[in-house]
DNA sequence: CAAGCTATCAATTGATTACTTAAATAACAA
DNA sequence: TTGTTATTTAAGTAATCAATTGATAGCTTG
């Protein structure tokens, strides 16, 4: 029978990757990881947290081979290591939120009232009749970095100005970041006050990208 | 846009799942929980830890909704919540081993030499082919708890006296508790030092029951 | 090669966590 | 009731972790 040691060895590696999850402010990064690569200054400001922390954050990250990292000339990009920890960070997230009701209250909390939703079936099937537009509400960074088939960027701040680029006589579907993401709530309930009829995407373009269920 | 108070609450809340993986105990007890219910006492002596602190993870694991508790006489049985919590510990669990080096060296020390395998599709067919013999290596109390559909239980440390109940003139395949689990890689090397041909199945009870891959 | 960024490192602080031992509680049986 | 066994709680200590601050290192541009 092989050793107690050699066992407690093999859980300890096991707890790194989930250690590498029991800090809100690396799951933060995460997240924002989920959207495309950034560089530590625009992780660390859109997150809120100091440059030296959020680094301090990522090394870990990296350490739990969750990142890659990549030196660009003065600055360093991370990026999420693989699809599979994409699909572990979504799991985590879904599971903790379907279970855990703080979660639930934290994320109403978060993202204001609750607007109609539309999920992937129905858009593909609407969008391919022309029934609909699909606007991406990210900021343009993260439309470029990738975005669904057959949407055109307009984010969030610049939803007012560009209002009449928007055909009248058809319905819009909003989505962002992800069911967290406060962007398509927002978008939505700004377009309904305009009197344009408007629904939000279930999921956001991570979930999108690899099929996860919603 | 939403304070950035509601967002860390909402990161903060998501962080108590991850932490509840954070600790190589706690993990080591959802393996086992990952096999059936099972009582502090029984958890504490199987992962070599105190009564006391075993119940303290037990209750960190059920703060964090992946284990329920129920009182039975004197004892308190916990049980994983769900299948949801199953799979993502298997994932988890699948994700980091396959990513950390460290883990498969700690792996490789824990488990002994390597030995040949056999997969689900296979198994299934010349199973019904009765071309081969399917033990549980596992003790008996976990057969009895839920094993693979025609397998009979031969727990590891009777395997010697029971031989002979073993035709010899079929291959055996023998599982266990999972990929991290030594009982079969043992009981395969102990049947090829008998002579007898035998494979290890390359997933384990709990892998089989929900259909993950391996 | 000096100035200006970005990222990392090192040291410190305060907070949290894991584990141990010992005492308390709960269920049950005699 | 009293004794027995299983589990939980409490208290204490050592270790670890997160965040801050200030210094350092790497790259680019003039």
């Amino acid at each position: 029978m092989a050793t107690r040691a050699a066992k407690s060895e093999l859980f300890e590696a096991l707890a790194v990757t989930g250690r590498a999850f029991s800090s809100p402010r690396r799951l933060e990064l995460l997240d924002l990881l989920a959207q495309g690569e950034r560089s530590v200054e625009e992780l660390a400001r859109e997150s809120g947290q100091s440059s030296a922390n959020a680094s301090q954050h990522l090394q870990a990250l990296h350490a739990a081979g969750m990142v890659t990292r990549e030196r660009e000339g003065t600055r360093v990009r991370y990026a999420l290591a693989d699809e599979e920890t994409l699909r572990l960070w979504l799991a985590l997230r879904d599971t903790s939120a379907r279970r855990l009701a703080e979660v639930e209250r934290a994320a109403r909390g978060y993202l204001g009232p609750d607007v109609e939703t539309i999920d992937r079936e129905e858009l593909r099937a609407r969008l391919k009749n022309g029934e609909l537009v699909l606007i991406d509400v990210r900021p343009e960074g993260e439309f470029e970095a990738g975005h669904i088939d057959g949407a055109r960027s307009v984010p969030l701040d610049e939803l007012e100005q560009r209002l009449d680029e928007l055909p009248a006589d058809r319905e819009i579907v909003a989505y962002c970041r992800g069911p967290f993401c406060a962007y398509a709530h927002e978008a939505v309930r700004r377009l309904n006050n305009a009197g344009r009829p408007a629904r939000r995407l279930d999921v956001g373009w991570p979930e999108w990208r690899i099929g996860t269920p919603a």
